[in-house]
Formats: C-alpha cells, structure tokens, sequence
RNA sequence: ACAGAGGGUUGGAGGAUCGCUCUUUAUGCCGUUCGUGUGUAAAGGGAGGAAAGUCCGGGCUCCACGGGAAAAGAAUGCUGGAUAACGCCCAGCGAGGGAAACCUUAGGGAAAGUGCAACAGAAAGUAUACCGCCAUUUAUUUGGUAAGGGUGAAAGGGUGCGGUAAGAGCGCACCGCUUUUUUGGCAACAAAAAAGGCACGGCAAACCCCAUUCGGAGCAAGACCAAAUAGGAACAACGCGUUUUUUGAGUUUCUCAAAAAACAGAUGCUUUCUCGCAUUGUUGUUCGGGUCGGUCGCGCGAGGCAAGGGGAGACCCUUGUCCCAGAGGAAUGAUUCUCAUUUAAGCUUUGGCUUAAAAACAAAACCCGGCUUAUAGACCCUCUGUUUUU
RNA sequence: UGGGGCGUAGCCAAGUGGUAAGGCAGCGGGUUUUGGUCCCGCCAUCCGUGGGUUCGAAUCCUACCGCCCCAG
C-alpha cells in the first residue's frame, strides 16, 4: 500500500517543481498519531498539526480535516480543497521539511480571503518547525 | 394601474494561467514480453431542482420459498381512473372557508360491543326536574308539565298556528330526520314523490369492528481472486439414548453384531400452536475455508429530446434522434479578464456614463417514480375584483 | 444503510386528554448582635417549531428543527 503510495501522486509537478510529492494520509491511525505525538500551532484560519522526522526517506504526507463542526458537505468540501490549494502553493515556494502533516479547517476557512490563509499557514510552518 | 388567485420555465454567459478526477489513444519503465503494475503526452467527459431530509413505493441482489390455522404487527380508508407500484397523481362527489378567481379536507362503521365527557348544572343519555307554570289540599301535601329562566362546548328535532287547567308531535303546515320507490349518473352522490310521527345526541387522529394491502434484509446487498487464524465437507477407524421384533455367532435364563419399527431429547424450517420433514458423537487424513487487500456489481435506463396520434386529465402509443458523472479520506479549487443582472452614490443632454457592493438554497455514493423541506434573482401564461380611458 | 430515544423555569426533573408536582439556584421577608442553618412567600402559561383532531392538547395525529445512542 505505501509503496504504491509513493508512485501514485507524485504527478505532473515533477517537471516545474522539484522535491515536492504531496501524499494524503489515508489512514485513521496516521491521523491520530499524528494528533498525539506532533507539535501543533493555531491560527484564525487552519490549525496544522505535525510530525518532522529525520533520515534518508524524505517524504511528505498531508492530511486533511473538516469536521461537521464547520458546516454542511458544500461548506466542508471547499474548505478541504482550498487547504489543499494551499500546500501546493506554498510548497512551490519553498521546500516543506520532510514529516507527517494534518491542517484542521476551522470555521472562517471556507470564507476568509485566500491570502489569510498563505499567510497563517506560512506563520504555522515555522511554530511547527 | 392597483390588489389578489392558479400554473409553468430558469437557476448567470464566455475566456486565460496553475491544479483535480474518469475514459480513449500513443508511448517509456518494471516484467513469467499473454497479462498485470507504474509513469508521460494528447483528445474528450465531469453534480441538482431539489443531488438534501430519508417519509412512502418499485427495480436489482441474497435469504426464506413445507401444508394449515391463529394471532398479530403495520399501513391505508368517499367514488372512478392512471401506474411497474404507491399513502403520490388525475377527474368527480360530499363537507367547510372566501365578495370572486379559488382554497382546505385521515371523508368507512356510533341500532356489534366496551369506554369517555373535568368544572358548572336538577339532569351528560333506558330523563328520579333546581327556579318555575297549572290543578288539588289547607296551608310543611299530592299530582300533571317541560313553554320560559339558569349551567355548560354540548340539554332529547326547529319555526308558526291550533289545542290545553298548564303544557306536550297531542294535531296541522313548512324545514330537518328515517324508511321505501322512481329518475339521472359506471359509482360516490344528487333530485323528486310517498309514508312514518321523532325514535336513532357527540367523540373511532379512545379501544374497537369492517374492507383492502404487506415474507425478511439490504450495494457494508451479492459474486469472484486471494496472505493469516479459527471453524466446515468427504473418506477411514472407533463409538453409537431407550424399548420391541427378526436374523446370525458364541458357552445356558446371558453377551455381542446387523437390520427394521416405535418412542424421547436437542437443533432447523420468519413469531406462536398443530401436523409433517431433515439432521445428530470422537479421532486422523485430504479437500477446502475467506479476514487484511483487490476486481466486479457500476452506468442503455419504467432514459433524455423532437414530431405525430389517443384521452377531460393524470397518462399512454408510434416514429425519429442522442449517449449524458462514476469517485472511494471521496473528483469542480486558487488567481484573474470581459459581458449581462440587481442595489446605492455621483454626473447627466433622461439615451446613458463612472465608482462601490451584491449574486440564493445547496454536492452524486446502486438506480428510478413520488412526497416533504430550503431557495437570491429573472421570465412566461391563464383567471378574479376595483378604478380610469376608449 | 437500518433501528431506538430525548427536548418541560438558569440547572436536575415528575406529569399518558380537564388551567404544569418537587428539588437546587435566584429574589423578597422573618428568626439571629452578624453570617450560616431553619421558616414563609415569589419565579413557566410560547411545555423545541408549524399545522390538524377535540368543547378542551405538554399529552393524540402529522410535517419539520436540534441533540444523543445502538448495529453492520
């Protein structure tokens, strides 16, 4: 499974951009060890949990959460896909460090100005980090 | 023009850059060069009228598909039609509301039975009559009566005339009610006539009765490929509840083996009952087994559009034409340009221009027919009433 | 996907057709030198929301809203 993983979304990036392969976390499990063991930072927009380790194997997985907290299926899907808008953009600018990542949506990130939300989760990076 | 009623359509348009998902084609790599896996490029497709709530109905799939009875248990409830089916829909009938267009309507049965009606009131349903009215008695009675008052949501037909001691369907007329007949209608029902002479009050979204319908579960259904683990099937060996009968062997009334019959227990056949049917223990070997995971189920359909025809309508028939989402932590996002719509402010030659803002409800999860609920804005058709003009 | 339950005062809750018990909290008063304890009184009427049945609905029916639980 994760060796399929590793083929699988590493897509049409690979030429503009290097070094960047963005893996989902899939997994309940990852999810809650990430929860348990990772650093955690809070911005208005998003909270990002996370996981860096060290070593040869320098993969990036990220996950992501929209609870029902924050609203109906319209409201939680848009929400996940402009996080999701977000790490692709940051992580052309520059190279996330390798480890496991979980953004959580909050209430305002389906509607808050995009550039909030570049803002806080480049802010987010370095607390984790 | 204003106020109102009914029905229908639509749910911004066209691009740019970077990305998502599926299909097809071409091609690279791995490789047991069939095949499978994994990349790249190009082309094409990519949410709704409610996809929602999951309230009904059906398809599809598996299970049960022994007979009978009962109980349920649930749902529906005027009539006819339509449909794959429905509790939806169409047409009509009855009842209620509105000035009208029109709207609402769970609308069978109360002489099958049981029950309920607080408080008030004499009395809440086979009238035990409070204040009254009338007669009688001689003043503490007895009898008649239900017109009037009062209570209540509801008081035992209503109005009028006659009648009477006072009254009363006691009698009569009209209305209501019940029964019968006739006419119209497929029917619900409507109209008319005759008779009866008031009996049969309300509540069934109280229990209930009657009629009709319903086997259970759901795509996490189910099928296939398959690491692991526990259990299943076949074969072999051993063993095999109780009773009776027959046969055989051994050593005698006894023991063992085989066959047949009966009975008992347990389990299964949707719940219960009855009858009936099926199965029944231990060890070994082999077959197989189906969890993680993967593939299919899975998009040609009670399908869309157009034309013609049938029908009052729901709807149906024929012909032509089109192919139109298929993910699985779950595909449409980010930035931006032009036009269109609405609102506000400013300018104005009333044509318009500039600036700013807004643009709903809401995301397929097997599919379809409905219902219910949410919904910014725009457009179309029909009808009713009032006012003005011609 | 299927099934079940709940919503009553600020909080916990009883109430299965006839004007909503009780406790905690709160407010006022009394007792006490003062505070606590104790005693008395007040506090719902829009029973989650909208319709309907009924003379009458928290209760019955129906459609919604919100929350919780169970099975795969």
């Amino acid at each position: 499974m994760m060796d399929r993983c590793q083929f699988s979304t590493n897509t049409t990036l690979q030429s503009s951009l290097k070094a960047f392969s963005r893996h989902t976390l899939k997994r309940r499990f990852d999810f809650l060890n990430v929860a348990k063991e990772g650093r955690k930072a809070v911005m208005p927009s998003l909270i990002v949990q996370a996981i860096l380790k060290k070593g040869d194997e320098a993969e990036v997985r990220v996950g992501f959460t929209a609870t029902r907290k924050i609203g109906s299926a319209v409201v939680r899907n848009r929400a996940r896909r402009r996080l999701r808008s977000t790490v692709d953009l940051i992580a052309k600018e520059r190279s996330l460090k390798s480890g496991d990542y979980v953004l959580i949506a909050r209430q305002i990130t389906a509607t808050a100005p995009f550039e909030v939300l570049m803002k806080d989760f480049r802010k987010a990076l370095t607390y984790v980090s």
